[in-house]
DNA sequence: GCCAACGTTGGC
DNA sequence: GCCAACGTTGGC
């Protein structure tokens, strides 16, 4: 099983509003890195919610990938935001993955506390210019980061 | 294929 | 709002 970092602007779209919804199409991503991370993602990796753009950024949560190699319907949307005309029903540019709400942390860990737990080639998200909105995480940096969610 | 200009992300 | 650190675009 993998573990991943999916980044999102709560006020766009938070933990909280998957928690409501139950599962949600992780649409949107229009950067080729964060793309082809999301096309290895497998059913059941586990992805940390963290919420980017916001006063206290960092990890709020989990959730859990429960459909992989989805076309993200937004890129067929003129209306969309993330709409794009290079992209055709036949052959879709983007791809994504269905995500379940799994958890809150009963602690956020916050983007202070990672920088501070791990070092850069520890976790992705702590690099210095990192701004990729999908980032692997490895076993050992997911267990740390899970402890202290639930501490 | 190079690279300048431009656009975006995201912390601060 | 600023700006560093990218990524993308398009002329050549």
């Amino acid at each position: 099983m993998n573990y991943w970092m999916l980044k999102s602007e709560p006020h766009v779209f938070s933990i909280t509003d998957l928690q409501h919804k139950k599962s949600a199409i992780w649409d949107g991503v229009r950067n080729y890195t964060a793309r082809n991370f999301l096309k290895t993602a497998a059913l059941g990796d586990l992805a940390f919610f963290y919420h980017s753009s916001t006063e206290i950024p960092g990890v709020y949560g989990l959730c859990k990938v429960t459909e992989t190699l989805l076309a993200d319907p937004t890129q067929f949307d003129p209306k969309s935001d993330y709409f794009d005309p290079k992209s055709t029903r036949d052959a879709p540019r983007w791809h994504t993955v269905r995500v379940a709400f799994d958890a809150l942390f009963k602690t956020p860990v916050t983007l202070d506390a990672m920088k501070v737990a791990f070092k850069p080639d520890e976790l992705m998200v702590v690099r210095k210019g990192n701004r990729l909105s999908v980032m692997p995480v490895d076993a050992a940096a997911a267990q740390r980061l899970i402890a202290m969610g639930a501490a």
